[in-house]
RNA sequence: AGCGGGGUGGGGUAGUCAGGAAAACCCGUCGGGCUCAUAACCCGAAGAUCCGUGGUUCAAAUCCACGCCCCGCUACCA
């Protein structure tokens, strides 16, 4: 027997679930914390809602409600969606409690008095119109050096980490102001302190995944930096050092004390206080679930602060996944792109999306979730393989015998069929073990297609006529083959595996037998019901292009000026028929003088995010192919305000786009005129051209 | 910009670290079989310059070099 202590990544209370989070992190602790308890080894397994921060406090403000309302909504739909999906743990819990910040509190402690944590004075941006200090991400600004856009402490353009006298006309993100820099203490974590245990550490961890192991490496070959942990904000766990009563502890620091917290107090509620420490303390392998974007939390800082506080288990695997797209695309709560759990389990069996995300999941690579896919994968697999299988054993049984027939008459491939499936359920036990779930799976599924096959080459049917004690042997061994099958995908499939179980007659849970590939008892079966039903996915589900969120229309250039203050720059005033006249802010002074831009009909994205640009708001865009930095206007034919579209794509103008959207869609020329998705961009009156001959392939901005 | 991961039949993936006969699996397509079962299941076939170029080797998807393309990370999106 061994201990198991499964740490699953604590998803931000501050928006619904989504099958990334499912996929990534959930799905795959779940199955393995399954797997373990049916091996009859000790699990426990945790996670909880990462309620603190500021991205909370500012969904608060806007919804103007406490950042405690926030939590709470969030925190109980997650523990919705987690019983929805079946992810069981030991203990699911949440940063806000008292019983978590105490223990926050009592290893900050430890830490600060063994000298890891130091004090540290900086300057740092502060908004006068917030009153706050904002964090690196909400300060927006101009480069030093590239003087391309710097967001927080870094610069998008040429990548350098700018110190915060760099950033250049600084811009408060929430509210547009400029903020001033200001002097504000905060306490260091040491982190640096530990490179060289950390390394030594990592040493012996050759069995991680490439990616995770690699990056870790770089990561602290790169040099490891101490970092500020504790903020200037209210909403957090309060820091236990005198003077720092108006500060918290920041959030990433306090959320990956939860895996210890959430075990102390599953052992508290238990009515066993110490007991978490036979995970903790006692020799016990821990193992934590995440996505990539995580992973120097887990193989580095929280190593680290477990190093520092001392006593206490190291991972023993973080074996941390890639991610899921949509349609290629990153799953992203800001941009609204992804589907939410409690969403998707309202309209599908959760087990068919378990099923999916299973066989598709991003261990190796991103996947993408692509719903014909699942239908597919759904309808052609899932019910057609492993649901009919289970079906057409249990209706023969039920129609014939009404109980499971004994096996009385050897048939000359029955051993070689049952140990291939044993086998095989081995194999799955030994996938998952090793944290290759896909693969796991697959032998599943390869199971059921024994089955199936099997079947087939005895023909029962036929039996039933000729040779009944043969017909009762094979269907004997077909019972046992459904049995099995239920053991090994009850990890994957919790509720299909339990219904299985209960049409074959037994009573209890399934979650409760051993794993092995047991034998078959003589039960009376009841009236089988199928495991899944075929599913369609309508068009609604399928995401539209986002060709069709945008709102391209012709436009006729009315007037040219300057831009006060930019050299390389238009104010260009159009008109959009209908839809009245506009100005717009355009780089292409370089190649276009003000006369050859008077009266042009160009084509212009109307509902991009109004932007301001150096200083002047600019409502809209006009295109333009990118010819290695040149711009060549595109030229519409059809009247003023009338839309610019490709055939086949409906459109749907968003109230809004963003300028990410809108790069998203990548149209480039061809032939003197614009393609998208191989089709040309066009107008009523005809195809959209380019003002000066092009090469092929240059892309449209 | 740096770093990490990836590019394998029409789609989705395994194989790559430890190089070796026919590049494996699921779906789709085509042909056949069967009829217990949710038009299901089973068998067979077609279909791949394994991103490109060059190199090492008796032998390269696999190792090396260069290049192209996609994704992510760079400390607050799983």
């Amino acid at each position: 027997m061994e201990r198991i202590f499964i740490g699953v990544a604590w998803p931000y209370a501050n928006g619904s679930l989504h099958l990334g989070t499912l996929a990534g992190c959930l799905l795959p602790g779940d199955i393995f914390g399954r797997y373990h308890r049916m091996k009859g080894n000790e699990v426990l397994m945790v996670s909880g809602s990462d309620e603190h921060g500021t991205p909370i406090t500012l969904t608060a403000e806007k919804e103007g409600v406490s950042p405690k309302e926030i939590v709470d909504r969030y925190h109980e739909e997650h523990k919705r969606s987690l019983e929805d999906f079946s992810i069981k743990f030991e203990n699911f819990t949440r940063t806000s409690n008292e019983f978590h910040k105490n223990v926050v509190k009592k290893f900050f402690l430890r830490l600060y008095e063994k000298g890891y944590i130091y004090p540290k004075k900086m300057m740092a941006f502060y908004c006068n119109n917030c009153s706050r200090f904002l964090p690196d991400r909400y300060v927006e600004g101009i480069c030093y050096y590239c003087h391309g856009k710097a967001r927080g402490d870094q610069c998008e353009e040429c990548g350098r980490t700018l110190d915060v006298n760099e950033i250049l006309e600084p811009k408060c993100k929430i509210c547009g102001s400029t903020p001033v820099l200001k002097e504000t203490e905060h306490l260091f974590f040491k982190l640096s302190a530990f490179e060289k245990d950390l390394l030594q550490w990592l040493n012996g961890k050759n069995f991680w995944r490439d990616n995770v192991i690699n990056f870790t490496l770089n990561f602290i070959k790169s040099g490891l930096k101490d970092r500020a942990i504790t903020r200037d904000i209210e909403w957090g766990v309060e820091v236990p050092v005198e003077g720092y009563e108006n500060k918290r502890i920041y959030v990433w620091f306090d959320a990956v004390i939860g895996y210890l917290s959430a075990s102390m107090e599953w052992a508290k509620k238990k009515g066993a206080e110490d007991e978490w420490e036979k995970w903790w303390v006692e020799e016990a392998r821990h193992y934590y679930f995440l996505a990539k974007d995580n992973i120097p939390f887990h193989t580095i800082i929280w190593p680290a602060m477990l190093m520092g506080h001392g006593g206490l288990n190291l991972p023993y695997d973080v074996p941390a996944n890639e991610f899921l797209t949509m349609s290629g695309e990153q799953f992203s709560k800001s941009r609204g792109v992804g589907i939410w759990l409690p969403d998707i389990a309202k309209k599908f069996d959760t087990d068919t999306i378990r099923y999916y995300l299973s066989i598709n999941m991003p261990e190796k690579r991103d996947t993408d979730w692509n719903w014909k896919d699942f239908e597919a994968k759904v309808n052609n697999e899932l019910v057609a393989i492993y649901g009919n299988f289970v079906h057409r054993v249990l209706t023969f049984i039920h129609k014939n015998f009404g109980k499971i027939p004994p096996y009385l008459k050897e048939g000359e491939h029955d051993r070689k069929v049952i140990n291939e499936v044993i086998e095989t359920f081995n194999e799955v036990g030994e996938y998952i073990e090793k944290c290759h779930f896909k693969e796991g799976i697959k032998k599943v599924m390869r199971i059921a297609q024994l089955g199936n096959q099997y079947m087939n080459a005895s023909e029962p049917w036929k039996l039933l006529k000729e040779d009944v004690e043969r017909c009762k042997s094979v269907m004997n061994v077909c019972a046992r083959i459904v049995k099995i099958l239920a053991i090994a995908s009850a990890p994957y499939m919790p509720k299909a595996a339990e219904k299985i179980w209960h049409m074959l007659g037994y009573e209890g849970s399934v979650h409760e037998q051993r794993w092995e590939a047991a034998e078959i008892d003589e039960n009376e079966i009841k009236m089988p019901v199928p495991l899944f039903n075929k599913i369609e996915v309508d068009k609604m589900e399928e995401v539209e292009d986002p060709f069709g969120k945008l709102d391209l229309r012709v436009a006729k250039i009315v007037g040219v000026e300057e831009h006060p203050n930019a050299d390389r720059l238009y104010v260009i005033e159009i008109d959009l028929g209908e839809m009245g006249k506009r100005k717009i802010v355009a780089g292409i002074k370089p190649w276009y003088s003000k006369e050859e831009l008077m009266g042009k009909k160009i084509v212009v994205i109307t509902n991009l995010k109004k932007a301001r640009i150096r200083g002047v708001e600019s409502e809209g865009m006009l295109l333009a192919v990118d010819e290695n930095g040149k711009a060549v206007l595109l030229v519409a034919n059809a009247k003023e305000g009338s839309r610019v579209y490709v055939e086949g794509i409906e459109a749907e103008p968003a109230a809004e786009v963003s300028y990410e959207e809108f790069s998203k869609v990548k149209m480039v020329s061809k032939d003197g005129a614009i393609e998208y998705k191989g089709k040309k961009l066009r107008d009523e009156e005809g195809l959209i051209k380019t003002d000066k001959p092009v090469g092929d392939g240059y892309p449209v901005r």
